[in-house]
DNA sequence: TTCAGGATGAGACTCATTCTCAATAAGGAA
DNA sequence: TTCCTTATTGAGAATGAGTCTCATCCTGAA
């Protein structure tokens, strides 16, 4: 629960041999419990809109921290704003963005998983991480 | 050939409304022969150091219109620079970015293609285009 | 050859992100 | 608990890829 995310955030902070401070705390709470792709500057307006102070690049730095040790999953949408996304349950998943909306939708394929690694496998790699994005448009019928 | 892709582009240009200068013959020569991933500044360094006068807003407005029609495809490396290639044979193909190196690697796979579009259909979509990238390390023995 | 309107170049501008540095505060030592 | 070293912070400047502006230039239809 809550007391648990805080203490991982806190070890990995202990790990990278960072300080625990409040504004750090901040930035994480604003994050963990959303679910939706929010840009840098919605989570820094939202932690202000409720009277608490940080700065931009406390923001910004913040998020490094998080996105290095997988707490946070950074996602460049091709719109010039990264996107951020909690992943405490390290649900891997890939995303569709729908070109007439703007939804992003989510999802997850073994399958695919398997054969993307299989390809590098076979050119002499191994996949570290990979960016899988489906621009699309509803099917009409 | 040479005067083919030359003709390719003359017509996009028509096709467009859009007329038919130097500069834009520079831009598209320059990029129509590379085999490298190449970003916007390269391709200006590249026309003025054979002593030829293009603005870098000339060289950005041109690869729009090449990207826009298919003549050339733009790729995030996600190091803030896109890189662009040309795509005259229109061979599709993915990338790994081997993290060691920096070297781009391209690979296409039919099954991930059929995959990929069987995975959007499912949801109620069809895929317009697509980002596919593998960072890899390469495989120790 | 003419000429209307599209294209260009230089540099200003945008905007996400990073950097700077003086002031602040965490947290180990005593 | 207090002290003190040193990491952290905030405000704003800086960066850098890409876009925009606008006076001037040039294409191409007639």
């Amino acid at each position: 629960m809550a007391s648990n995310s805080k203490n991982i955030f806190k070890e990995i902070l202990k790990k990278e041999g960072l300080r625990y401070t409040q504004q750090r705390q901040l930035v994480w709470d604003e994050l963990k419990n959303s679910h939706d792709h929010r840009d840098a500057e919605n989570i820094y307006m939202c932690i202000r809109n409720n009277g608490l102070n940080v700065s931009r690049a406390t923001v910004y730095r913040t998020i490094d921290v998080l996105v290095k040790n997988r707490l946070v999953r950074k996602m460049d949408v091709g719109d010039g704003r990264n996107r951020f996304e909690p992943r405490l349950n390290d649900d891997h998943h890939d995303h569709m963005i729908c070109q007439n909306t703007g939804d992003i939708i989510e999802f997850f394929n073994e399958e695919l998983e398997i054969l993307q690694e299989k390809i590098a496998n076979d050119l002499g790699y191994t996949v570290v991480r990979h960016v899988h994005q489906l621009f699309v448009k509803p099917l009409t019928k």
